[in-house]
DNA sequence: ACTATAGTTAACTTAGTTGTTAACTATTCG
DNA sequence: CGAATAGTTAACAACTAAGTTAACTATAGT
């Protein structure tokens, strides 16, 4: 039955739905401006916005679903870095509209 | 007191938020595909897809909150048009992460 | 072993989104 | 005028999303 290209949760098009509500949220944009500047360990991201460690974690993990943001885990800490080719291809979907 | 960049629900990052998250729905991308390719009246739109009336005009709604489309009324048909510059902002929005 | 640090997971609340049906307005045609 | 067509608005149900607190796991330091 190969990977099926359908319109399951895992389809081309829910892929894409994962790019652009990524983005749709001030907090993750910021994220990925910080990361892009250089890899930040999880609790130096959240130290700079006012909400608790948990609701980063998880604006993290929308990041990471969509493949923006790649983590590793380094002893304890968290280290959270960009994936620069996710944004390429943003660029590209939006060309084509 | 002006215009006032702050963080209501006009400011800059609200209309970013617009942007992206009417990208972020399949239904909103393909009218804007269809759309791409020449204007169209919204009951032509809506025969495209397994949805009702009212729901094509929600989404037509947040495209235009978006300023992705615009709208012109004549007679008793809409025809709605894409907005060409809402995308180079999108574009050039991605390009700055 | 004990405590502090780093982070995740779970449960919950509040708010917003998606789509439906029903009711409405306005234009066109007989 | 009366009926059909084009579209919007309102009210509602089902689902998703953002943030919180509390509880948990795991690594480091003393």
């Amino acid at each position: 039955m190969s990977p099926s290209p359908g319109k399951g949760p895992d389809s081309a098009e829910a892929r894409i739905d994962k790019l652009f509500s990524a983005l749709a949220d001030p907090t993750r944009r910021d994220i990925v401006r910080r990361l892009a500047r250089g890899e930040l360990a999880v609790s130096e991201l959240a130290s700079a916005y006012d909400m608790t460690l948990p609701g980063v974690t998880r604006h993290l993990s929308v990041l990471k679903a969509a493949n923006f943001v790649q983590t590793e885990k380094t002893g304890r800490t968290t280290i959270c870095r960009v994936v620069p080719q996710t944004f390429d291809l943003v660029a590209n979907q939006v060309d084509q509209y």
